[in-house]
DNA sequence: CTTGCTCCTCTAGTGACTAGAGGATGTAGC
DNA sequence: GCTACATCCTCTAGTCACTAGAGGAGCAAG
């Protein structure tokens, strides 16, 4: 006696909008869940919980290839988690590199915000920084 | 006797393709330029320049409508820019989010990479802290 | 039994590009 | 002038990860 989770129920235990899950099902994704007399899909904890890690895995970065490929790992546990440690280690790069960036640019942000004294947009900063900053078109940041 | 660019040159000097500089004149966020005989697009310093921003304002995390609106206020220099504020503070609080969120994920994915000792995935942690971190469903980051 | 919610499928739209076809133009060497 | 070859043109269609809406069926409460 599994409980039975209807579409709505799953959308608010794991954050996940029911055109999103329905979506995932489509692709591949999450498998087909069996459906209710009425023909609406019925969702068990195993499901939840495999919503769950996609929708986190998201918020991570992750794209939907990397967590297919995860996903299979799991199905299928007795393989070497080499691969799994690679797509975690390129996302790791990213998301430092992101971070980095990130910082950058909030440091000229505070700076617009800092200098727009409410004036004019022809002595506001917001925009020359913004402008200014493109001289530097090719490096990284 | 200011210099012209063709689109290839502009392209070399902001880093934004080709087809996406028309696609931005397709779009309205970059004036046509006029053409050369032979109907190619001319570009001269102001437009690298907004081209320049644009990207900028891109990789800031800026999307296209803030982009424009920043862009409608610098050509009409005359107006408060109470605007050009309130699209900055906006834009500040988001990337200020981010950052929180790729932090606490960076931390995650530290653990995951150190975790996994290149055995099988029944031991691997990548999965496991995946999974684990999903009870905090509606938990922001 | 009606009201109102949830759910179903299906198609089409979104943002911000990106790719490719098929053709015109410009430039450098012979 | 002629031939290669790069660069450019327009146009349509595809990408990713959804999101919105139409039109209809199922279910639970009063």
């Amino acid at each position: 006696m599994t409980e039975y989770f209807p579409i709505g129920e799953a959308t608010r235990r794991t954050g996940v909008k029911a055109p999103t899950i329905r979506y995932y099902e489509q692709i591949g994704l999450l498998p087909p869940p069996p459906r209710s007399e009425g023909n609406r899909r019925s969702y068990g904890d195993i499901d939840l919980r495999r919503l769950a890690f996609i929708r986190h895995a998201r918020e991570l970065g992750f794209e939907i290839d990397a967590i297919r490929a995860l996903l299979t790992l799991q199905d299928d546990p007795d393989q070497p988690c080499a691969t799994a440690d690679a797509i975690a280690k390129a996302r790791l790069a990213e998301v430092e590199q992101r971070i980095r960036s990130l910082q950058a640019l909030k440091v000229e942000l505070e700076a617009m915000v800092e200098g727009c004294s409410h004036g004019r947009v022809a002595g506001c900063r917001v925009i020359e920084v913004l402008a200014a900053h493109c001289k530097c078109a090719h490096s990284e940041h």
